[in-house]
DNA sequence: TATTCCCCGCCAGGGT
């Protein structure tokens, strides 16, 4: 292989040698280096292969049987490991044969590979479960030595990591030899990393490899002429086109990531309607257009035909982008590791750097870039962490091995207990599990999900159907509710949700994929369209999973606020500086390297915002780490009670249900919620009869988790969770390839099989799985637990405002936009502004 | 002119 800058891969390829498992992290940008690291591995094998004086079996075996596994987590990355995983091999000159199972591998030569394996398969978590799933694997896989997992940390933290850690666990009891590799970028929790990805037995002594610098990257904000001091959600972005237009001539290629695909078309749209003559050169990718199209702009970027795409994280993985040179983040990255991830998706070629230009989309955003950039220089970056023990995986799991490898109890409850997700799993469990594919439970009266039978103690499949079945609904990612979009001639444009395209007539116009589409008609499930003439009269929104600010950047946004509030209480010694608190959070959760420059004033970047906190801290007050900011507004329209924990939008929902509920049992009034990343809002239009200085009671530890799922409606919430955890676990499918159910089917019989469940066996484990999966994801009940503690360790700094304040103004906005349609709303906060804007410059001059 | 919500994978078997 040459010559390799990087020592690590020395080490890499000595500790390899030795016989580890191991982890490497990798940051981001390596693409070259992580093909060079497949030589050791290649080599590696090589050698016991030659010990071993393998020969030619038969006259169709002329390559060694199956070595390796390459996992990678996505189809687009298959082609690019097989090309430099074949240079390794040439270079070598191995009688190797080197194949791809995944994406469009035709099933033909699917079939073949199950006859006559390759020495060596790129394959992806779901393809390689299926393959699981045969019968023969048993032989396939007995002959394996390594497996390696690449883009780790994008599995890890997933369902789709359970599902590779069941798979691992399954191939280490029938290639006890293999070893097992990782590569991950950069994150906060690399030993646990390498333990889930080990299991809990390994063979081998375990080797964490830090690989490599972290490329430096040039970070550069694009700031509008001044900033809004009531600024409001959303509110700056399109208005920094010109800025952004002026950055995308200043480079030969840019990708401009945005946070959502509404954005990504609007923004599209914007640019093209800025320089027409960039047409056929600007390009939009997101995870709603067709896979034709993604294909075709990613071809285009790595031939560097493409001035710039617009696009969401849909292009944060995949390819090395060579010709890449710089990228715009639109609005918050939410995430330290999203903004390495993002920034380092260019400068490619040896010798260059990655360069990133943000564009906050309101004010606050400026204080959350700067935390991230804080964060990475003291080297922060998110943890992933593995679900703990999903059952329906596991259910999922024990019908697959079913099928495949039929087992005992025994042996299952030791290949399960030493996948790292699942060990502390009980002989309880893991029978109820078994009894739950056996018999049925409560729905044994339906022979479908009597999907696994029991003989000699072992467990396997007997039904051709129930097995072809099984095998078309494996894998953990459950599709959105969606529908095809298509042009009279065939042609895929993307996909837009039902509940977008029941409000389009026929002649209407819209915009997709960068296109201004025209309804023909809705019919077999898709969306029929023409070219469009004219101005688009609708933009498709997609509703999906909300981002809250990490817990690393909310820390970071905490710290930083605090640093601004040290500053404009004046120079130390001063009245003003006296009257706060120690230096120090009394707390430990804010404690961090960049405690010890609190003290350093207010960085460089946060310049801009300082009227802004000034107006805060005049009408209200500016929170420093050991306080906790209440604020109550009432007016003639109601009472709005503002508590700023600063812990992202998840807590602040958690939060308000709490309180809301507790208020609501003792007084019967109706509370209105309002959240954003920042903190929340309470509001009522009667006077909320409560004390502020009451309110740590009422915030208090005990039962929240009950009067959490009491609050929010949960059974609901859970019924719509069930979905997911229902196909996963096999108790509802769609139908054929081709003719799939309606999404809407498909959700009736999750309710369905959700109320059998709930009415018959209230004790089964998948419901209560569903309960804990709300908790856990969409409430963050470990970090809101946090939140609170923290919370009660701060100094509650209550205010009764006059008016609105800049912190406030967000959540008061958040809460009227429900309400009225959002023209008059643009026009209603504009008014509001400008009452606020003149309150606040005749105050200045008054002070 | 717009004023929020990412991404990822997968079938079988016979005929041409």
């Amino acid at each position: 292989m040459g010559q390799q800058p990087f020592d690590w891969q020395r080490e890499a390829w000595t500790k390899y040698l030795a016989g580890h498992h191991g982890l490497i992290l990798a940051s981001t940008g390596m693409g070259k280096t992580r093909a060079a690291w497949l030589g050791p591995l290649a080599q590696w094998i090589k050698d016991p292969i030659e010990e071993s004086g393998w020969t030619r079996r038969s006259k169709r075996e002329v390559s060694p049987p199956l070595q390796a596994l390459w996992i990678t987590p996505l189809r687009a990355l298959a082609a690019d490991s097989c090309h430099a995983l074949q240079e390794c091999i040439d270079g070598l000159q191995l009688p190797w044969t080197l194949e791809q199972r995944t994406g469009d591998t035709s099933s033909s030569t699917k079939l073949r590979q199950r006859q006559a394996p390759p020495t060596a398969m790129v394959i992806t978590p779901e393809s390689l479960t299926l393959l699981l799933s045969y019968p023969e694997s048993r032989d396939t896989f007995r002959s394996l030595r390594a497996v390696v997992v690449d883009e780790w940390h994008e599995l890890l933290g997933s369902k789709r990591g359970i599902q590779t850690e069941l798979a691992l666990a399954h191939l280490a009891r029938i290639a006890p030899n293999a070893q097992r590799w990782a590569l991950s970028a950069t994150i906060g929790n690399p030993d646990q990393a390498l333990n889930t990805l080990v299991g809990t037995r390994p063979s081998r002594p375990l080797s964490l490899i830090a690989g490599g610098q972290q490329r430096a990257f040039d970070l550069q904000v694009l700031l509008p002429e001044h900033i809004e001091r009531f600024p409001w959600a959303g509110h700056i972005g399109l208005s920094m086109l010109p800025r952004v237009i002026e950055q995308i001539e200043g480079a030969n290629s840019t990708l401009v990531f945005t946070n959502t695909r509404n954005q990504t078309e609007l923004w599209y749209r914007a640019i093209l309607h800025a320089r027409p003559q960039w047409a056929g050169r600007l390009a939009v990718h997101h995870g709603s257009l067709a896979h034709e199209l993604r294909t075709w702009v990613e071809q285009a970027v790595s031939e560097g035909k493409l001035i710039a795409v617009v696009c969401t994280s849909s292009l944060d993985l995949g390819v090395d982008f060579a010709p890449v040179d710089q990228v715009i983040q639109v609005g918050s990255p939410k995430g330290t590791a999203r903004l390495v991830q993002r920034a380092g998706r260019s400068g490619h070629s040896p010798g260059r750097s990655s360069k990133l230009a943000f564009v906050p989309s309101h004010a606050f955003e400026i204080i959350e870039l700067e935390a991230a950039r804080l964060a990475i220089e003291a080297k922060q970056i998110e943890e992933r962490r593995a679900l703990r023990a999903p059952l329906d995986c596991l259910v999922q799991h024990a019908v697959t091995m079913a099928l495949g490898s039929p087992y005992t109890r025994q042996e299952m409850f030791e290949e399960v207990s030493s996948a790292y997700s699942y060990r502390d799993i009980t002989q309880e469990q893991l029978d109820w599990v078994l009894d739950f594919v056996t018999t049925g439970g409560c729905l044994h009266a339906y022979p479908d999900y009597r999907r696994v039978v029991c003989e000699f103690e072992r467990y396997c499949v007997k039904e051709e159907s129930i097995a072809k079945r099984h095998r078309m609904a494996i894998g953990t990612i459950t599709a959105d509710m969606m529908l095809q979009v298509q042009m009279m001639n065939g042609s895929k444009i993307g996909f837009v949700e039902e509940s977008f395209a029941s409000k389009l007539k026929p002649g209407d116009r819209f915009l997709l994929g960068g296109r201004v589409l025209q309804l023909e008609w809705i019919r077999e499930g898709a969306v029929w369209v023409k070219k469009g003439k004219g101005e688009p009269n609708a933009v498709p929104r997609w509703l999906g999973g909300n981002l809250p600010l990490s817990s690393e950047l909310s820390a970071g946004v905490r710290r930083l606020i605090d640093r601004m509030a040290r500053k404009l209480s004046g120079p130390p010694g001063e009245p003003g500086a006296a009257t706060g608190a120690g230096t120090q959070s009394a707390t430990g959760a804010d404690a961090g390297p960049n405690n010890q420059k609190a003290s350093a004033g207010i960085p460089e970047g946060l310049k801009v915002l300082e009227g802004l906190m000034r107006l805060q801290r005049r009408w209200s007050h500016l929170p420093r780490l050991d306080e906790l900011l209440v604020e109550r507004h009432r007016s003639r329209e109601g009472d709005a009670i503002m508590i700023y924990p600063f812990e992202g939008r998840s807590v602040s929902e958690g939060l308000g249900a709490l309180l809301a509920y507790r208020i609501s049992k003792f007084h019967p009034l109706s509370i209105s919620i309002s959240v954003n990343d920042y903190g929340l809002m309470l509001f009522c239009p009667e006077s909320i009869p409560i004390k502020l200085d009451t309110l740590p009671y009422w915030l208090k530890r005990d039962g929240i988790e009950e009067d959490i799922l009491s609050s929010l409606n949960a059974t609901e919430m859970t019924r719509r969770g069930f979905r997911d955890i229902a196909r996963i676990s096999g108790l509802i499918h769609h139908g054929m390839p081709g003719r799939s159910k309606s999404m809407r089917h498909l959700q009736a019989s999750a309710t369905m099989v959700f109320d059998v469940l709930k009415e018959y066996d209230p004790e089964n484990l998948l419901l209560h799985q569903a309960r804990q999966e709300v908790l856990a994801d969409q409430l963050q009940i470990d970090r809101l637990k946090g939140a609170l503690d923290r919370m009660h360790s701060q100094r509650w700094e209550v205010r009764e405002l006059d008016q609105w304040t800049p912190f406030s103004f967000p959540l008061m906005v958040e809460r009227v936009r429900d309400r009225i349609g959002s023209e008059s709303l643009a026009d209603r906060i504009r008014k509001m502004q400008g009452q606020l804007e003149a309150t606040a410059a005749w105050d200045e001059q008054a002070t």
